[in-house]
DNA sequence: TATGACAAAGATGTATACAACATGATTCTG
DNA sequence: CAGAATCATGTTGTATACATCTTTGTCATA
């Protein structure tokens, strides 16, 4: 008897399913029919059951009894409460990662920095703003607080599409520029208070832009 | 033929197994074997499984493939770690609950404050503690800060046994009372920046208390 | 005695089958 | 024709059985 192909771990299914979310690929509100995921996925029902109920534990999915899983739809009053929290967040890691990154990655920090100067000015919004996902990560990834990183990565994951907007508001990208050329400054002159600072100036200006946009999606 | 006790929902199990590790019940590294959880709880194997994956994205829970499941153990720097991100979105929710609360619910909170003295005055420790908790509890919920209040809530499960010991550090009884007092001041005054700064000043000194505690379990 | 292979036991991961429930179409009744 | 009851379909929830892996204990051998 031949072996079928053995299926994929919960954990690939888990990220399959999960970047599929973030990505846009699977749209808030869709249905997710357990079987259809078990066979898009090469894994079992069981498999796919305890994704579904890890990603509800993590506000990307919804589940209701006896009537399955859908995308979770984040609204606007979600999204601010969202950038307030990660707000607080990034402030501890702004603090941190002044104190404890070595010298190697602030000096790949602001490499980044720089390339994302380039992509500002040849007019690239786009690779600009993947940029700054990577800053904040970076920094995330300096700071050592593992509690904070993995909230904050919960809560990145749900104001994706909300993040691409604000970045792109008229007038937005060079401020933007600025304030996390001050962030990196500081961090990299090792000023925990500094960092914070920064940090807190740069979020808030977002969280506005983020709370005049009411008539967005 | 009769009908088996029909065994209880997946959010019943969740609720049970949750606290049973809060409180203790169930010890940090003890093995959770998915037949006797099944047996305990009177639910399925199935039903555990998916519960036991919810618990873990939560925290609570560590799962090795093939391995099982146990309760996690929270160290000592992870315990810091947690209550800096409490104290961050704490500040959050004392803002908002300045700005939003009703005249009842400050009425039930100052009415609340006076249970804790009477109860730290009497020297019962244990119930001030608990009035401790209830005043937090309290708080978030007048912020309608639904994002932070979800948070803290998975936050303050883990870090309860650490709670307990911090806040019946001697000498600690006293200033902890007052800085609560003055906390509830200026909610009810309606003083959003005094609610944040108060609750920042209370946190971290219970920060550096649990800083100080290294000999601690 | 120490060590390594190997088998037995126990637990987890997965497939299958079936029962419980929600939903929407169909039929019956006034 | 309107509205309620009924049935058909599809999906989720659960029980069972089995495969797979880890762990433990045994035994032979150097």
């Amino acid at each position: 008897m031949e072996m079928q192909s053995q299926g994929y771990t919960e954990d690939e299914c888990y990220r399959k399913l999960r970047t599929a979310i973030i990505d846009g690929t699977l749209m808030p509100a869709q249905r997710l029919v357990e079987m259809d995921l078990a066979r898009w996925l090469g894994a079992s029902r069981a498999t796919v059951r305890t994704v579904l109920a890890r990603l509800e534990q993590e506000g990307l999915v919804e589940r209701e009894r006896y009537r399955g899983a859908r995308v979770r739809h984040v609204s606007h009053e979600e999204a601010v409460e969202i950038l307030e929290v990660r707000m607080a967040l990034e402030c501890i890691i702004a603090r941190y990662a002044a104190e404890r990154a070595t010298d190697e990655e602030i000096a790949k920090m602001e490499e980044l920095l720089g390339w994302m100067r380039e992509k500002f000015e040849e007019g690239d919004l786009v690779s600009y703003s993947e940029g700054n996902a990577r800053l904040h990560r970076s920094i995330a990834e300096m700071s050592r607080h593992t509690t904070a990183r993995r909230l904050l990565d919960t809560l990145n994951s749900q104001n994706v599409r909300y993040q691409y907007r604000t970045i792109l508001a008229p007038g937005r990208s060079h401020p933007s520029f600025l304030e996390h050329a001050a962030i990196v400054q500081a961090i990299a002159g090792r000023d925990a208070d500094a960092a914070e600072h920064a940090m807190r100036k740069h979020l808030s200006h977002v969280c506005d832009t983020l709370r005049k946009m009411r008539s967005g999606p």
